[in-house]
DNA sequence: TATTGTTATACTCTATAACTATA
DNA sequence: TATAGTTATAGAGTATAACAATA
């Protein structure tokens, strides 16, 4: 096999990994009660600061009527809170509440259970699959899931 | 870092990797044309044998009425055909036409394209993420995704 | 005049139940 | 009577366009 030829195995893999992790990552959604559209939302919030609506809808890369709408449902659950800009009484951020941020803080922790099949691999299998993957971009990220942190001028 | 947080680190970073493909997966299902579902089925879909609705229906998991309306999807694009199965009138297969099964055949290969960053991986790292997700039972299937097999009994 | 967010509206997808045709 | 698939219908989610408030 060349390089190229095991690159795409290596990727055919994680597919497969996470293709059969489906039915987990469903079940959190399900039990969560809220729409995948929301999910996202509430792991993309950045708990630290608020983040206006304009800028979420870009990072969901979704119409900014559906932000609203999105919002709505975390809001009915308590989970964010639309604050007025000071600076420019157009913008509403949005904030994580105590009751959200748990939420977020538990479903990253329930959605970054490795499968049970892991238990299957030796300590070398996995140092060899951090190591490697550990090398990729994605990975640099200090955090968790891409948060919207909101951009430099504005909010 | 004991055996389970490295599961637990090399799962995350896993997803990490798939999460930055996101926008190729959107863009490859948007550019088709097809849903979400129908482009699973098309997947899902064996190119060797006729599956009936009823097989296809568990293997995605979705109610019989919404797998006769993604098997319209596809049959409006001519890529699958409906045959009532000779030895019971009441089932109906579907089956590839060859529309279907060369956007099959690439579908699946573009969606295997590893991301460009795995340039940046060696060899080695690459053996390294193949050999121990080799040993995944999820990767022991020998086609692509989990193609629904007809049960043994019927069709 | 341009931008942020909301509302009105319509369309797509998904789920349930009633129906048909076969067995 | 039970099963395979369809049709009728309603609901959730998503997109576009028109709108109000603010810049």
């Amino acid at each position: 096999m060349n390089k190229a030829e095991l690159a795409r195995e290596a990727w055919r893999l994680l597919i497969e990994a996470m293709f059969e992790r489906q039915g987990h990552f469903m079940a959190l959604a399900s039990e969560s009660g809220l729409n995948p559209g929301s999910l996202k939302l509430l792991i993309t919030l950045d708990p630290s600061q608020p983040v206006s609506m304009r800028t979420l809808a870009r990072s969901i890369r979704c119409d900014a009527s559906v932000m609203t709408w999105l919002v709505d449902r975390l809001e009915e659950r308590e989970m964010v809170e639309r604050r007025v800009s000071p600076r420019d009484r157009r913008v509403k951020a949005v904030v994580l509440t105590k009751k959200g941020m748990e939420a977020q803080e538990m479903f990253m922790s329930r959605l970054l259970e490795p499968p049970p099949s892991f238990a299957s691999l030796t300590v070398d299998d996995l140092k060899g699959v951090a190591k490697a993957l550990g090398k990729l971009p994605a990975a640099r990220r200090p955090g968790l899931m891409p948060v919207a942190r909101a951009r430099p001028k504005r909010e």
